[in-house]
DNA sequence: CAAAATGTTGCTGA
DNA sequence: ATCAGCAACATTTT
């Protein structure tokens, strides 16, 4: 699920679920997913807590506590349900919070990646390693066509495993930066620090537009059946993600699939040119 | 059966 | 030191 318009939609969707309810109790089935404390130290800092408030950086969800703060990562498959008492857990259920009326909030994760962090403080989570390096907010005042023009300068990495990496913009990840690319008329390959000012232009410009337009659908359902939380209808307006050997949609030619940072790539060569020197 | 899948990170060698 | 490339993490699907 988790590009930022999912993980914003799951956030949003919380927020209406469990905002001020008092957790009486913690499962967590799957102990290595809680990466900076044992589990059961994990338990007892979040067993009669409550979710005061729930904000997003990146890809990153944050829940604001009576007592402390969540960091929670969906990486690749990472979900959260929100179900009756009555619900039984799967075998991908990994971290399970029981409300004081009996509700349950269930993260699954069939590949495990996700990861947890329970930090004190507010310094503690801004000082975190991952936190550290994460670029702008794609929707934050600062994320200008300058400051990724200084950002790219003597880059040689494909500009897409730049974009990916989250050092400059936080939140794009391998389908919308196709996407953004795409529209920005950038072939993936392109070396970060030869992109154009037109280009930086396009692409600052077009990451606003497509996370913005994404989160309007509440996010991108692929490969996926539908869940209660960012279950969104994005993949309709999808141009090349996913679409090879389908006609680009501005001049007909086949969108081509290639690999870049080990990551399937689709692109339309027509409309991306690739630069020379 | 091998490869790939909405992500990050830690290691390795230039 | 810095940076880029790649295996690793674990499971399901094509």
């Amino acid at each position: 699920m988790p590009e930022l318009p999912e993980v914003e939609t799951v956030k949003n969707t919380l927020l209406r679920q469990i905002i001020k309810k008092p957790i009486t109790h913690v499962h967590v089935n799957y102990a290595p997913m809680i990466k900076n404390m044992e589990a059961d130290e994990f338990v007892a800092r979040m067993q009669n807590n409550t979710v005061q408030d729930i904000s997003r950086r990146g890809k990153h969800l944050i829940f604001h506590l009576a007592d402390g703060i969540l960091l929670s990562h969906l990486r690749m498959e990472g979900k959260y349900f929100y179900v009756d008492s009555d619900v039984p857990q799967t075998t991908h259920t990994h971290v399970v919070f029981t409300f004081e009326d009996g509700m349950q909030l269930f993260y699954e994760d069939t590949r495990k990646f996700g990861t947890f962090h329970f930090y004190e403080t507010e310094a503690q989570l801004q000082s975190s390693k991952s936190f550290q390096m994460l670029g702008v907010e794609p929707f934050a005042a600062e994320f200008t066509a300058p400051y990724v023009k200084e950002k790219l300068s003597h880059k040689k990495k494909p500009i897409k495993s730049t974009l990916l990496d989250q050092t400059i913009v936080t939140g794009l990840g391998n389908i919308y930066v196709d996407e953004v690319l795409y529209r920005a008329n950038v072939h993936p390959l392109t070396p970060a620090g030869q992109l154009t000012d037109a280009q930086i232009e396009a692409v600052v410009n077009e990451t606003k537009n497509v996370l913005a337009r994404a989160i309007e659908l509440k996010g991108t359902t692929i490969r996926t059946f539908a869940s209660q939380h960012g279950s969104g209808t994005y993949q309709n307006e999808l141009r090349v993600h996913q679409r090879a050997n389908e006609p680009c949609a501005t001049c007909q030619t086949p969108i081509q699939k290639i690999k870049v940072g080990g990551r399937g790539t689709y692109f339309c060569e027509v409309c991306q040119p690739e630069v020379k020197e």
